[in-house]
DNA sequence: TGTACATCAGTGAACGCGCGTTCACTGATGTAC
DNA sequence: TGTACATCAGTGAACGCGCGTTCACTGATGTAC
């Protein structure tokens, strides 16, 4: 933030740009402001930037990367705090989704946007995130799946995709899209109907 | 497309912005080419779009409300095809959902992208699309809601945001993301998982 | 049917601006001796 | 502890470009009489 900073190498430049790419995403949505103004925003001239990053695509790539790493420790700290009732600790895997939605829109507009290269390291980022899920998937099943039921990886990308479905339209989408419950309580609803069908309760 | 119209007036400029905006949009994803490419591409001075659109924003808009107009016209065919039963019109809604995700990529960008204004012709025709499926729901769970099920709206959002959030994750989405299925299989499986606990079978 | 005229969609030249990028440079920092 | 030097993060001026927007204009179209 600090234009003037009393000294002529920056320190943290890295850092600086991320935090201030993050702001300005969060002011004025992803896309809503130029490689320069990140120079302009962390008090820099605007060749300094070229020195920790490609382009704008690659700050989005690492915006995504922490962002990701970030979701994945909220939602193992979700699951964790309710690891002896399985059922529970996956529910409160998609709560953390839309907390996460809700608290770090700059993260998340980023993480789910276009804009992303292919990058291994971000790839890897997400697979961690699903990963979580998962694996809180496998233990809500049990170690043995009911025949005609589905496999702990398809009940992990049914509340991933329900999850994101409702981050994605009411909590991140356009602030019109208006509900008559909270997006929490609408993700609850729909996971207890879920859940029971598979003999699941929390 | 033609640069050459041999004639002053070009006669159906609006159209061709937007047709220009839909191709650019499906090349180059959205916001990814300026107003001014929107004149080249349609063979016009750069001044002439501003005779049609105040900006890129208003054409976004135009994109968005047409894109949601098409969308409730398949979720409307899809689920009169099935009209016979409820609960298969309901999941073809679904079906629907990810057919247009796939076949419309331009449109369903626009529609659910950032960038929107709060238009209210265009909140109308997003507004039009979940009323399809707003009935689909009511007529698939019937006249009386037994107690302690989910109300119609209820299951209407959340078909609307499993089926949103698979188009938006597997088909829409960056396309290294990976599924060991198709996207209507997962879907298809999850409402199934659900409705089965509605007590509603197709 | 023909003519005069109003309308308005599209022209093309022009503008100022800010962006992305480069360059030779400067000065702070850390390390070798 | 002091000095010389290599490294490299950040400078600031400069560039070409294309964007968004404006302007007085032109010519096609439709309508009134």
């Amino acid at each position: 933030m600090s234009t003037d900073r009393g000294t002529y190498h920056h320190g943290n430049l890295r850092e600086a740009i991320i935090e201030a790419a993050l702001r300005l995403i969060g002011e004025r949505g992803p896309s809503g402001f130029a490689f320069a103004d990140l120079a302009r925003a962390a008090g820099v001239s605007p060749a300094a930037p070229y020195r920790h990053f490609r382009d704008r695509t690659a700050v989005n790539a690492e915006i995504a990367r922490r962002g990701f790493e970030k979701f994945a420790a909220e939602l193992e700290a979700a699951a964790t705090a309710q690891r002896a009732r399985p059922v529970a600790a996956l529910e409160a895997c998609g709560r953390a989704y839309l907390t996460f939605a809700r608290r770090e829109p700059a993260f998340y507009a980023v993480m789910f946007g276009p804009d992303l290269p292919d990058d291994p390291d971000l790839r890897r980022a997400a697979d961690g995130a699903f990963a979580v899920l998962r694996r809180a998937a496998e233990s809500a099943c049990g170690p043995r799946v009911a025949p005609g039921r589905p496999p702990p990886l398809m009940v992990a990308l049914h509340v991933w995709a329900l999850a994101h479905g409702i981050a994605a339209l009411f909590v991140a989408g356009a602030a019109h899209r208006r509900l008559p419950m909270s997006p929490e309580d609408l993700l609850e609803a729909g996971m207890l109907v879920y859940l029971q069908s598979l003999g699941l309760t929390a």
